[in-house]
DNA sequence: GATGAATGAGATTTCATTCAT
DNA sequence: TATGAATGAAATCTCATTCAT
């Protein structure tokens, strides 16, 4: 009995967990986290977050699924069917760099938690490894397209340099989490559009 | 007695404690690898160990330090002292991913650990963040150089554009630590090159 | 509202959980066994389980009833008016090793917990005692009333013998329980009829 | 360093550690007993503990071992070599149940907890059958003897008897365990050896 | 200086029981 | 009457650090 009502219900409360364990991995790490801790934050009891994540990992790997599910249809919706090569790797690069301006370092730093715990959770690391291979097709196949109609050079690699955009972000994203610095988002996405369409020297 | 010997001897143990440290570390992560464990892999007691280090985030740090001092004169003597702005940027670029070639994961792993650990540890953000201006203003001066000469386009910004190729690099080693992908770093390297001096599009 | 229905009811429900519970204590012992496995097992709610028992330690005495109940009329019912004391301890044993070729190692095993759980709960070690004390009785009578009658030797003590061959069927039934041998019982019994009757040397 | 000295010495400590185990296992149970119980009635700490047994279960099989081996050579050493099957028997009847006048209701409790054990805990489980096994072959072997000899009938089975007289012994002690009566061993004995070896009617 | 046994605070997880619906 | 989400005390186990030898 009582159906809809619970259903909505357990999801809030599922949703309460996760956000407590969201700011608290995001700020002291996961491992600096204790359950204690998150039991304190969501304000529920301990055996409630044991009923609704098996583990600690768990809760992890539930953050992560969380976070993935979230950006999943960003870059995706970003561009128009006609759109040339160049244009839609302009619009990537501005999607993507300009939901940084909205992000939190907290995302930032939780993802890097990810990153970091991948290797040693097989299950992030699935997760992780899918995201990656499907964020690199997806830019490889634009530039491979540019490269065929001539809007790149013919010697670009579509895979390296896919790769290599990607790892422009990671690394933006990991400089940003790891510093106090404060980011210029918006010039920086300018700077990286220039860079990649024309090269630093004058034409 | 002779101080010399004892000196060296010393040098040897706490070689041998941060090796044994490196290797684990890199590969379990700080949190999952215990004290206990260093003591196995180092073969030395646990007493010795904390004769030498005051404590475990005292030779995470230690760690750190020899990272960085291993590191520190790679980049500063790849050139030569006529060389162009430009000149100068490739060869950073060559010589920074060059390094990659022979880098292990492992020593990737190890920075990432560092990089997770810094917002947490104020000493490791310490030298994290002293290291990473450093970096930072050895590169803007470049660009700034060639900004000046003409070399590089009037409205490339040196500061932003710096972050942008430290990124890049972060994110290379990042992603190659997370991943067991094998990343082709010559070609990557060449990919990089054109990128930045060229642009994707051809001229 | 019909009452006849209602009990008949109730006793299913309650013979549902106490089967769960059977099944749950004797292979996988009482502490092992959660009550979410019972509630899994017998298909009903939690709630409903704690309304049929009061708590777990109330849901063992239960079954241990159950299991009582149903053995109660088993021994006292073998044998004819007119028998010897001789052919009723023969019936008796016939009869009670007899009931272990049917008997599962499940119920077995289930004593054997109520055993080892008597010296510390007080209500299943009353039921234990009692239980021992009327079979303990039972055969010192038939043991005592064939001293009488010159059927059984002299020196014979009746009730250090009815506990000798309450021990024998207790022993069995606790190395069936715990070991994974297969027990030929009907052989078995010959042999511990004629022991019992004849001694093991040749007359 | 430090070698004889230390190695008797841990000796005791672990000594220490199962005695602490045995007598609360033995009077509250493994289950109802705690971690934090065995260290308080040692004396030592939570860590120490740890130090020599790696878990609850392990401390349990240790216990186990100790028991059998104190036990170990009880019934081999005692009868001598020209003895008749028939004096074996009665000396091993003999030394078997004599054994139990000295021991405690706890040894009996405890040889318990690690018979109920044994279906779930598989080093348990071995030990157990191991021992069961060496009984068993001891005494069927004497028995043989006694048959081919023609000391006991020709239709005793040695194995199947073998069971029964172990089966006896172990009934016996799990009887004494779980009661409060108090047992007279002696007579107990001597009513023992008489029925088995006469059988209960008179000659 | 070198050792490694000892420590105990604190971590994660379980589970019998309750009670609002 | 029936339900099952919520609870929190208590269990097991870990591990950085100390210190007597």
């Amino acid at each position: 009995m009582a159906p809809r009502v619970t259903q909505e219900y357990k999801r809030e409360v599922r949703e309460r967990i996760l956000s407590a364990a969201e700011k608290l991995f995001s700020s002291k790490g996961y491992y600096d986290t204790s359950m204690d801790e998150v039991v304190a934050e969501s304000g529920l009891s301990k055996g409630t977050i044991y009923l609704y994540f098996r583990s600690k990992e768990d809760l992890f790997v539930g953050l992560q699924d969380r976070q993935l599910k979230e950006s999943v249809t960003v870059l995706e919706s970003a561009f128009a069917p006609g759109d040339s090569a160049r244009t839609k790797l302009e619009k990537v690069i501005g999607t993507a760099f300009g939901s940084m301006v909205n992000a939190s370092r907290r995302s930032c730093r939780i993802s890097l938690e990810f990153n970091v715990a991948a290797p040693r959770m097989k299950s992030v690391q699935r997760r992780r490894d899918e995201r990656f291979m499907a964020l690199h097709g997806f830019l490889a196949e634009i530039i491979k397209e540019g490269v065929e109609k001539g809007e790149f050079r013919r010697d670009v690699d579509p895979n390296q340099t896919a790769l290599i955009l990607m790892a422009m972000a990671d690394g933006l994203s990991l400089d940003w989490a790891t510093t106090n610095l404060d980011f210029d988002w918006k010039t920086l996405t300018e700077q990286v559009k220039k860079m990649v369409m024309e090269g630093l020297p004058p034409r």
